[in-house]
DNA sequence: ATAAACTTTCATTTTTTATTGAAAGTTCGA
DNA sequence: TCGAACTTTCAATAAAAAATGAAAGTTTAT
């Protein structure tokens, strides 16, 4: 397989994945195509190379940015600017997970507590949902932590992880 | 909050989450709705709980039943099928982590590596990318494979993970 | 073997989500 | 302070995904 080829195979992969995980196609494109470029990225250049339009580049752009997985960049003696991905796995990871956890786990979180402390009549179906509902919240609360001290640790995750939990 | 509100607010936000995470919305209302059921449900039931066609309903309990979170079950003398969820968290996230692995990670995995793998001019361009695309499989790799331990060992897969990656 | 009771399928329609592109906005240099 | 070079916004449009519902299929009791 040619370079080209690859990276657009590359590309294409990386766009359905995100699809299948809730994130745009686009987004996700537009963050492969910068996560294996070689060097800051222009809008024009994205444009080009995704062959998609001047206002879907730019709002996929912001919304990378507010993941915080995408910079900006300037570069001397150019007006218009380029864009880079985060290229450190950890840091992407870390980031991702907290921002899932920020816009997704934690208000799920705050729902799953509130419906699981009503003051049930003590029918049986009542008692299943009140007892399912607080076993879900405990659930997710717990995996919540440990994919934020996963990620915190990074490399270490494991030994640190242990320590955290044994003491 | 009564329980028919918090039972609905569950079912709208565990759909809603869903959606989020690329599972659509009815059939992670479905599997809400019979996670929180004391008892097995009909096809009729979850129609008129949620609102949906019949066909909509027997689409996605066969998809829910494809995944392995919900079953089938038979009432002696009666003609119809009812349904339940998966109700254990760790038996379900084993299930979720397995099926989302085979449909999509090892996937995923296969392309890494073709792409990962061609034969490079050796122009910055191209090592960058080989180099990236490398890492991303190593590092998917490991993740799926660490996500696959957790879920296999559940509760007590801390002790058993540093186990198997000391040794 | 038939028909009632139920489920599945899938072409069509609806809803949701993403994309476009042109106008408005911004920034910078002269 | 003007205008060129660039970016953002958002109403309109297109594309993708999900839902409908009626016909076809299946199962079971008689």
């Amino acid at each position: 397989m040619k370079f080209k080829d690859a990276k657009n195979k590359f590309i294409q992969t990386w766009g359905a994945l995100g699809s299948q995980w809730g994130i745009n196609k686009t987004m996700a494109q537009i963050h492969a195509l910068l996560m294996v470029s070689h060097e800051a990225v222009s809008m024009e250049d994205i444009m080009e190379e995704l062959q998609i339009s001047r206002g879907n580049a730019s709002m996929n752009l912001r919304a990378l940015m507010d993941w915080g997985i995408v910079y900006k960049e300037y570069k001397a003696g150019e007006r218009r600017e380029f864009f880079t991905a985060e290229k450190d796995l950890d840091e992407l990871a870390v980031k991702i997970s907290r921002e899932r956890s920020k816009r997704e786990i934690k208000p799920a979180l705050k729902v799953l507590k509130e419906v699981s402390s009503i003051t049930s009549d003590n029918t049986p179906e009542e008692k299943h949902f009140v007892d399912q509902t607080t076993k879900l919240y405990d659930f997710v609360l717990k995996a919540d932590n440990v994919l934020d001290k996963m990620t915190e640790y990074k490399d270490n995750w494991l030994a640190k992880l242990v320590v955290k939990i044994m003491k």
